[in-house]
RNA sequence: GCGCCCGUAGCUCAGCCCGGAUAGAGCAGCCGCCUUCUAAGCGGCAGGUCGCGCGUUCGAAUCGCGCCGGGCGCGCCA
């Protein structure tokens, strides 16, 4: 147990008391501990008394007074009288200043009271998704921070974290480009030396417009009998695709035999959109990196076997001529083969999951993917657990397989999140965006940086706002994007954050330069109310990343990292820190500081969020 | 048609898993607070039929059922 955590400690002491007073109740009785809901009453109440009251066949009163009875408090609370006691049966505890302090002492540790786990798991983090030859625009900035996050997450709590971004580097779109690619280089149109994602990008668009057939319109233009002008340029379109499509797919028969001209056009394409994504994850600040790269290439030597695996083990069947796998519970089969023998999504996310759990030694696989998916991966985890690929060789049971699926990213007029001319908008061209949009702001307000700090503070802030934004607000939903809110320098965004943590470091600068040492074993006294409730909120930080950890929700660390930082605001202006009326005073004070601005800056760097020293 | 997600203050959102006291934030509005550690801040006021109905319960934003409204998905694309 938490022996830092107060609502830990008190959880233990009433369910003891509530076992020693109804000892015939079977099973241990949750004491249902909260915080205290309004301040003036207790830090903590016990919500146990209502619900005991018809199982023990009392009125909750006197369950209540029974409980009081025999809860044992000491030596962290005040003992509790039958004025603990409002409402229908609340019991209201008061923490003592004491016990506060010394519960913080035990955070005040290098962990910051975050214990080793029980059992260290291996957890995979599939995340971010990007595409070859496109580039990283809005979609995949979610799959990639809020995976990013949840992985740090996972470390942080002592787990053996994998990444794996599963790069869409395979099938016939990328053969599509390919193609065009291998034609532009051909003649002359495209310098392959000095490819740049950009001509990948277009190229990627003029593939695929160049192989989609207007079928539909040519079938209207004969039954409405057009003109034989528009009949013939329509027919010649669709001849046109049909020989590009047909064109790739000869390309894509020479990729997978590894014809040599097509595979080094295929590996400068994914060396060029790799080498931009990377520098992306950089700038972003997300620790994601060439090694984590499993790409859908990686999987297909290993999909012919993965059916026939299927097949042989009676779990795939046929379908109307392809192959399915039918799961409990779900209508719709998972297709792992297509009629024309051609593999699906679905085959290499078996195949992922497959080597996740034997050769990465997966306890956990987490998806960090769009919730558009959410029946996809439903299909797939099923598949998965019935053709046996979640059991881990030399463990228990299965793995466990879960979607952490996220909503769509929109525009202010309520639609997915395009530029005015309808493009997805570039990544970069958004965090250029909120570092230009903050740089006037800094250099309003720190005049005296030199230019080149200045733009590097603005980047930094424009980074947190954008991730805090992202990762703020409940995953499943979908967001509104909105620059001047999450740069609004007010409020609940991640530039609020930066800046309380900001000002913690300024009060140790000022500190220096007036010469005031801090000693890091003062006694820490908790008496002023805003002492109290950053106390409190110090404590809780480990259970805030043990909660957001299980619900898989970063949002959760936001939230609480805002409470924090509101406590240390209101903690800032009551509670004058240098100018202090003692030593002691000053003292205690400065270990509190020190305390928020290590969990503040802990906490952040948990959601991949830049801190800075000034702004 | 079936399935998933969402509906809480003018706006953007927490809270729902695991039911408890007058439902919380931020923005916008109004009133205060910088000769003192960064005012990107703090304190206060005002603002809500928790989509609707029924049910379970001593007690429902929270659980169940049924509606209504919005979004998304649903075998040979990835």
């Amino acid at each position: 147990m938490a022996i830092h955590d107060p609502l830990a400690i008190l959880t233990d002491r009433f369910r003891a008391a509530i076992a020693a007073a109804y000892p015939h109740l079977e099973g241990p009785v949750d004491p249902l501990i909260a915080p205290g809901k309004q301040a003036s009453l207790g830090d903590f109440q016990c919500n146990a008394a209502m619900s005991l009251a018809k199982r023990v066949g009392q009125n909750p009163r006197q369950v209540a007074q029974t409980i009081v009875a025999r809860a044992d408090l000491s030596p962290i609370a005040d003992p509790l009288t039958e004025r603990s006691i409002a409402g229908p049966g609340f019991i209201n505890v008061r923490l003592r200043p004491r016990a506060l302090a010394d519960l913080l002492e035990h955070v005040d540790n290098p962990a910051l009271g975050v214990d080793a786990p029980g059992s260290t798991e291996t957890v995979v983090v599939d995340l971010c998704g990007v595409n070859l030859a496109k580039q990283m625009h809005v979609g995949h900035l979610r799959a990639t921070v809020i995976g990013d996050a949840l992985a740090r997450l996972f470390e942080r709590l002592g787990h053996r974290v994998i990444r794996q971004n599963h790069v869409g580097d395979w099938g016939l779109p990328i053969a599509m480009v390919t193609h065009r690619l291998m034609g532009l280089t051909a003649s002359g149109a495209v310098d392959g030396a000095r490819l740049t994602l950009d001509d990948l990008d277009r190229a990627y668009r003029d593939a695929k417009r160049e192989c989609e057939a207007d079928e539909e319109g040519l079938e209207a233009a004969r039954r409405y009998g057009l003109g034989p002008k528009a009949l013939a340029e329509l027919e010649e379109q669709v001849a046109g695709a049909r020989e590009a499509e047909a064109a790739a797919r000869q390309t894509l028969v020479r990729l997978q035999r590894h014809d040599p001209d097509v595979h080094a056009a295929w590996k400068r394409i994914a060396d060029v959109t790799m080498a931009e994504c990377i520098a992306a994850f950089r700038r972003l600040g997300c620790t994601l990196c060439e090694r984590d790269s499993a790409g859908e290439s990686s999987y297909s030597e290993e999909l012919a076997g993965i059916v026939d695996d299927l097949v042989s083990r009676g779990v795939a069947e046929q379908s109307d001529g392809a192959l399915v796998v039918r799961v409990e519970g779900i209508e719709e089969p998972c297709l792992v083969r297509k009629r024309d023998g051609g593999f699906l999504y679905a085959t290499s996310d078996l195949a992922g999951i497959r080597r996740r759990v034997r050769k990465l030694g997966a306890d956990r696989v987490i998806y960090t993917v769009d919730a558009r998916q959410s029946l996809h991966f439903a299909q797939v985890f099923a598949a998965a657990r019935k053709a046996g690929y979640t059991l881990r060789p030399g463990a228990p049971g299965h793995a466990r397989l879960e979607h952490a699926a996220f909503g769509t990213i929109l525009g202010e007029d309520g639609r997915p999140f395009k530029s005015r001319s309808g493009e997805n908008v570039k990544l970069s061209a958004l965090i250029d965006e909120a570092a230009e949009r903050c740089l006037s702001a800094v250099r309003q307000r720190s005049p005296d940086l030199p230019e080149p700090e200045q733009r590097r503070i603005a980047e930094a802030i424009g980074i947190a706002a954008i991730k805090f934004a992202d990762l703020c607000n409940d995953r499943a939903r979908d967001y509104t994007f909105s620059f001047d809110r999450m740069l609004a320098f007010e409020g609940f965004t991640g530039p609020y954050l930066l800046y309380a943590l900001v000002r913690v470091r300024s009060i140790f600068r000022k500190a220096q330069e007036r010469g005031v040492r801090s000693d890091p074993a003062a006694p820490l006294l908790i008496n002023d109310p805003a002492e109290k409730t950053l106390a409190l909120a110090l404590l809780r930080y480990p259970a805030s990343l043990a909660s957001a950890a299980q619900s898989l929700e970063p949002h959760r660390v936001c939230q609480y990292l805002y409470e924090l930082a509101g406590a240390f605001a209101t903690f800032f202006d009551a509670c004058p820190v240098l100018q202090a009326t003692d030593s002691a005073n000053q003292q205690s004070r400065l270990r509190l500081c020190d305390l928020t601005g290590r969990v503040l800056a802990d906490g952040l760097h948990v959601l991949g969020i830049p801190t800075l020293d000034r702004m």
